[in-house]
RNA sequence: GGGAGCAUAGCUCAGCUGGAAGAGCACAUGCCUUACAAGCAUGGGGUCACAGGUUCGAGCCCUGUUGUUCCCACCA
């Protein structure tokens, strides 16, 4: 930095630079190191054709926060990167590209069709690396990893199969959730249930013997063509004539039993439910029990299949919109009711889901979550705010098996051979070429390819060589501490864990930081098509990395929601802004070219230092409890408040005085500070830090990698902290009192202070002078007797007077001093009732009792010197 | 149907294990004080949702109520 620095902080000259300073300086390499504890967090790998978000800003700064701390602290930190292939966001992006080339598919072909997706991936990939570095995340880049990279992908398989071989794995014919628009099946995590408005339709059922009708109630007419029975309950009196007997289903001419189960709730509805085991998880269940047939009538577009008779082609809205119409046509048409239904719907593309028997491959979660749950129950793994570990239980507690297989072809092949000879599935780590079981080499591979989640499910050790033990596994896992949002605790943290726990046997990190989502400025969501997303990078391009990074991590809880401000950031801007030019200040001042502090401390010396080191012990204790807003909100306080409002006024008078000592001593407390508080607010405003930094004496290549302050009992001076804010509080008094009668600053006054604290306001002359706008100064223990056209002004600790007869109006003067005698007393008086209080004397702590006696007394002076001011006033 | 969060200044939100109610923005007044007007000084503004309880002491702990947001769950 020159001397000649422009008055305004200008984050984009510094940025760039700055970023690749480290890079290039080796910085954010995770090394191992014997004598270094490891640090390890692992990062959500976004989605590899991802657009950066509000959200990955937030999990980026936290972790950025984190992993340079825990660098500064001495740590071997290492924070690994890397993208996720997200198998149906990324087919879905490349399928519509595609479309515009008027293709789909499977006018490529499989094996064309993943290299249009690699050669997506290879061209966006980096994209989103690109804009992390934007933020300042200190990654260890040479590490980044790819959910489908080699690596990964041998971790997979291995976890495949031996799941498999630990039947852990099975493939079964079951009840999931279909996505017609995605055309591929989808785990329970992976659908959103949304209320939408819609009817209860109810339908009659002839009875074969033609003695009426059986009413039944249901939200999909449609799924009517696949009805294989009618149940009731069998306490149910109304309809327990019908049971054993059969009735007509109406279109498909088909008789179907009428049944007695305890799942119908004879409240609901008519009480009659009709069965459709291949469309409702239910119905699948009763007809389990009741050996009905099943009768899948959609296909995997959502259509009618050939099972649906005329039906036959017809979209399920379609159908369902026809179908009614033709049952009223018959008359069979009972009523139409309004009803609010819970819909589940796709969360990759909203479209409604169907639910549909069909052959995937599950993982069993039962014996899994086991050991999931009690790593959590011990505390071996803590989510921080703690009540997300509730959540996280309860999930577990009642988890389903896992549905990982997709009719996708981006993706994890599943590594399962099916044999046309015998029918034996072989699952095998290498490819295989011959049924394990006849030899026959008539083998074909399952189409399909693994959830994604599967594979970040394996993302704390898959990327640290997993299923090799190397080096690297053995020194960095487990992981520390894991970041994300909690929208995808049940998706992705809970399968981290299980699978750590299964196949590392540890828990994959002791920690997991939970942050909440980022709002709009109204409390929306941000989302494409509510167009209300705010691009990160937009905020970084105005205001700069720093101010974003601080206006995401203060300001809010953790695992709370935030709003964004736009507003906000300009307020951190100028914070930023702030600092740049107190570094300009004393660098404009700077004479020496070493950091230490002098032999000789004057009172405001001990009084910032102390407040310096008290700020750093409590900087430490927040960033070890992961509060880190409270950490960044202290540093920012004690910069602003501290440091520029206070300690650098307070070195003017030395530094433009005639004492050269002093003035150097200034300038060595003065660039001490500033060098211990750009460590302070290294992580959370990095740039700006290093920068200033960089710009200071300093020994070291790069802030990044300095020690971060720790607590100093030699640098704690309570005496002098205490003395010095007894002067602060005088000179506040009295620009408070001149402002009230509006005394320019340009007039100065006489100030004649009444203490028996003479050497304090002695040795505060100068400030007193400079910050209270005092002309000339007579300190003594003794009132003056004549106090004609004087301005009092009265703390605890002393009285002040000030000529000034012409802005004195005797009676409005007595009448203020009464109102603050008044106060006073009363303020006195409550902490005597306090202290003769027994119950308190007796169980209060002594820090406390003494703290009330403090004030109390206190509160007495007050009252003394307010009384003696208006008594001098006749 | 179960569970969780939130309710504090005009607005947005902090307030860690109970010990004199805070910040930013907004507002008002005065200042170009030789780092910064993206600044400085000063000030106004709060029954900490409501009702009980525990305690010497409650914004904080307990119970209930209201409002609000969200998550989970197979009521057709």
């Amino acid at each position: 930095m020159e001397k000649e620095l422009s008055k305004v902080y200008e984050p984009k000259d510094v940025e760039k630079r700055i970023y690749e300073m480290w890079e290039k300086g080796g910085a954010f390499k995770g090394i191992r190191d014997p004598k270094k504890k490891p640090f390890t967090i692992v990062m959500p790998p976004p989605n590899v054709t991802g657009q950066l978000h509000m959200g990955h800003a937030m999990d980026a700064t936290l972790q950025d926060i984190l992993i340079r701390y825990k660098r500064m602290k001495g740590f071997a930190a290492l924070w690994v990167p890397g993208t996720d292939h997200a198998g149906i966001a990324t087919q879905i992006k490349v399928e519509e590209a595609l479309r515009k080339e008027g293709l789909t598919r499977y006018d490529l072909g499989r094996e064309k069709f993943l290299e249009r997706v690699w050669d997506w991936k290879n061209k966006y990939g980096d994209r989103i690396v690109e804009q992390q570095k934007q933020l300042g995340a200190s990654c260890d880049w040479e590490r980044a990893r790819f959910t489908m990279d080699e690596g990964c992908s041998k971790a997979v398989r291995e976890v495949f199969v031996s799941l498999y071989e630990k039947e852990l794995i099975y493939k079964g014919s079951r009840i999931i959730n279909w996505c017609p628009h995605c055309t591929t099946a989808l785990s329970d995590a992976e659908v959103e249930y949304k209320d939408k408005p819609g009817h209860l339709w109810h339908l009659r059922y002839p009875l074969t013997d033609g003695r009426g009708y059986i009413i039944v109630a249901t939200t999909r007419p449609e799924t009517m063509l696949g009805d294989t029975g009618v149940a009731v309950n069998p306490n149910d009196d109304r309809y327990k004539h019908l049971v054993g007997k059969t009735c007509m289903l109406p279109l498909m001419d088909r008789e179907i039993p009428i049944i007695a189960d305890d799942y119908c709730d004879m409240a609901f509805g008519t009480g009659c439910v009709k069965m459709t085991p291949a469309h409702d998880p239910n119905d699948f269940e009763v007809g389990l029990r009741h050996n009905l047939e099943v009768i899948r009538v959609l296909d995997d577009n959502g259509r009618i299949n050939e099972l649906g008779g005329k039906y036959q082609g017809l979209d399920r809205y379609e159908a369902r919109k026809v179908i009614v119409t033709d049952l009223e046509a018959l008359g069979l048409v009972e009523k139409i009711e309004e009803h609010q239904h819970n819909v589940g719907t796709c969360y990759r593309c909203a479209t409604d889901v169907e639910p549909i028997i069909s052959a995937q491959w599950f993982v069993k979660m039962q014996p899994l979550a086991k050991e999931a749950i009690r790593v959590v129950e011990d505390g071996e793994t803590k989510f921080v705010p703690e009540r997300f570990s509730k959540i996280y239980t309860s999930w577990m507690e009642n988890v389903h098996d896992w549905c990982i297989s997709r009719q996708l072809w981006w993706g994890h092949q599943i590594p399962a051979w099916y044999c046309t000879d015998c029918g034996h599935i072989t699952v095998s780590r290498e490819d295989a070429t011959v049924c394990e079981k006849c030899h026959s080499k008539n083998i074909t591979r399952d189409d399909d390819v693994l959830d994604t989640w599967f594979s970040s499910a394996l993302w704390p050790f898959s990327t640290l060589g997993w299923p090799e033990n190397t080096p690297d596994l053995d020194y960095f896992y487990p992981n520390d501490v894991l970041v994300t949002g909690y929208d995808i605790i049940f998706f992705w943290v809970a399968r981290m864990i299980f699978s750590g726990c299964e196949h590392t046997k540890k828990a994959p990190f002791h920690t997991v930081l939970i942050h909440g989502l980022i709002r709009d400025e109204k409390g929306r969501k941000m989302s494409k098509s509510l167009g209300n997303g705010i691009d990160p990078l937009d905020i970084v391009d105005q205001y700069g990395c720093d101010a974003l990074r601080f206006n995401l991590v203060t300001g809010n809880s953790p695992g709370n929601d935030m709003r964004f401000f736009t507003e906000r950031c300009e307020a951190m801007r100028n914070f930023a802004n702030k600092i740049w030019n107190a570094s300009r200040f004393v660098m404009m001042n700077l004479t020496i070219d070493k950091c230490e502090l002098p032999s000789k401390l004057e009172t405001e010396d001990k009084w910032i230092l102390s407040k310096l080191n008290s700020v750093i012990s409590e900087v430490n204790a927040n960033m070890d409890s992961f509060e880190l807003g409270v950490a960044a909100q202290k540093v920012s306080d004690f910069i602003w408040d501290s440091y520029c409002d206070w300690y650098i006024e307070l070195t003017k008078p030395r530094l433009n005085g005639e004492d050269g000592e002093s003035k150097i001593n200034a300038q060595k407390v003065l660039l001490y500070v500033l060098t211990e508080t750009m460590k302070l607010l290294h992580p959370f405003m990095p740039y700006i830090s290093e920068e200033i930094w960089q710009a200071l004496p300093h020994n070291g290549d790069m802030l990044i990698l300095e020690r971060f302050p720790e607590y100093n009992d030699k640098l704690a001076f309570p005496k002098d902290e205490q003395d010095f804010e007894i002067l602060m509080e005088a000179i506040k008094a009295i620009r408070s009192r001149r402002a009230e009668m509006n005394v320019p600053p340009s007039r100065k006054a006489h100030l004649i202070i009444v203490t028996d604290k003479a050497g304090i306001f002695e040795n505060g002359r100068a400030f007193l002078m400079k910050l209270a706008y005092a002309g000339e100064i007579s300190v003594s223990n003794q009132a003056p007797s004549d106090v004609e056209g004087m301005v009092s002004v009265v703390t605890g600790d002393a009285q002040m007077l000030m000529p000034m007869a012409d802005l004195v109006d005797l009676a409005k003067e007595r009448e203020r001093i009464a109102k603050e005698l008044e106060r006073a007393q009363k303020e006195y008086d409550g902490q005597m009732a306090k202290l003769s209080n027994e119950g308190f004397i007796a169980k209060a702590p002594e820090k406390v009792i003494e703290a009330e006696k403090d004030r109390a007394a206190k509160a007495k002076a007050l009252i003394e010197n307010l009384a003696e001011s208006l008594n001098k006033l006749g």
